[in-house]
DNA sequence: CCGCCCCACAAACTAATGTTCGGCACCAAT
DNA sequence: ATTGGTGCCGAACATTAGTTTGTGGGGCGG
């Protein structure tokens, strides 16, 4: 593969505009749609500068195809479309802090761990992050040590949504079910050998809502 | 979102070529890519078909746009393109037999049910397929009712597997985790309620292995 | 200043692709 | 027999999208 050199800036913006295209519409653009795109007067602008991008390996152009972009990477090989990888920030369980929410450091000694999750999940939630699971205090809610659950953040919980819970006070997070009861919240793990948390309203904050649990196999 | 209806057959023809070029090429077929690959003698059949499926909610037409097919899953939002997908070709129980691979039409009453799976699945093991789960016979393998199991064709197991069997003789498919012992293979369910069963080697068909579990939330 | 190259422009052209139309065969209900 | 619906066919048609062509501006070395 040709080596890489560096873009002009009109190059680097058809290729930014080719990627947000992709992800918004799911299929590649046309030159026409890249025209609009990058306020350039001319298809055969983009048809210039698209070969030459072709000929420096930034991407392939089927020819006789409509839409036929596709982005590469690296690597030389066409970029997965709806890649959708997801950072596991730390982990998570009963009586632990998380790292990435303790006050230290948020992101500096993040792990570097990702895994790929279905494409609809990011599509339907927006950003998201993963956790590792230590511990069984959700073993009914077949979720087992050593799982990795992917997380949504959002603030807010409808009652018997798996959240993660911060604790204030206690300056810890947890993985469990959310019961808003009166002015108290009921942390209930999914482990019937365990016993609910009960913990004032506001000391709780909602860091996030589970929607999807791997497991190896 | 539309009712589901019954697809005629070929509209599942053209259904499954949908799927399988996306697969392939990243981007969706045009109606003549359709017609080559359906054996159909004009467009306008492949169109005609299409505005029914569109309809009736099986997918999008993005009209004024070349390629502007996207499948959509039961819930009516799209499918990401160049995700894996992985089709539902029945459900499984253990003592039900599963429809796919019953003696009669393999192909004839699929069921328009798609998942996606993590893109890295479908790297690593190449075709994949997915099953239903009915029951709780696999509970304490935290495989619960309505879950879906993916599976990879396989005709071998190791000790310990989750894997698809199929009992020659009682025509049955079922979830288990499997363990040769001599010239019998016990057939374990994850659930402390049920015992295992029994079976001589030669009459169980390995049929694949559980690669991963799906769940909703 | 000249010629040259890189880049951009607009318009025209061709190929690809989506859409429509009239007609035919089959089947079921009238 | 007649009517209406479904599914299919072939071809023409309309639009979208990729490609080519001729041109012009600006920097740069001669």
């Amino acid at each position: 593969m040709p080596p890489k050199k560096n873009l002009r800036p009109r190059q680097q913006q058809i290729l930014d505009f080719i990627g947000q295209f992709l992800d918004e519409n799911g299929i590649p653009p046309t030159v026409r749609d890249i025209q609009r795109g990058c306020s350039i007067s001319s298809t055969s602008v983009v048809d210039y500068n698209l070969r030459l991008m072709e000929r420096d390996g930034y991407l392939k152009r089927r020819s006789e195809v409509a839409r036929g972009i596709e982005l590469l990477d690296e690597t030389g090989l066409p970029v997965a479309n709806g890649a959708a990888r997801v950072q596991i920030v730390g982990s998570i369980a009963a009586g632990e802090p998380i790292p990435a929410f303790s006050s230290e450091g948020v992101d500096s000694a993040a792990e570097f761990d990702i895994v790929e999750v279905r494409p609809d999940l990011k599509k339907r939630h927006g950003t998201l992050y993963a956790l590792s699971v230590k511990g069984t205090s959700m073993i009914d809610a077949l979720i087992d040590d050593g799982d990795v659950v992917v997380i949504k953040p959002t603030n807010t919980a409808r009652n018997g949504e798996m959240v993660v819970a911060w604790l204030k006070a206690e300056e810890e997070a947890t993985l469990k079910k959310f019961f808003r009861e009166g002015d108290q919240v009921r942390l209930q793990p999914a482990n019937s050998t365990m016993d609910p948390i009960y913990v004032a309203a506001d000391n709780v904050e909602v860091k996030g809502r589970v929607v999807e649990v791997l497991r190896q196999f």
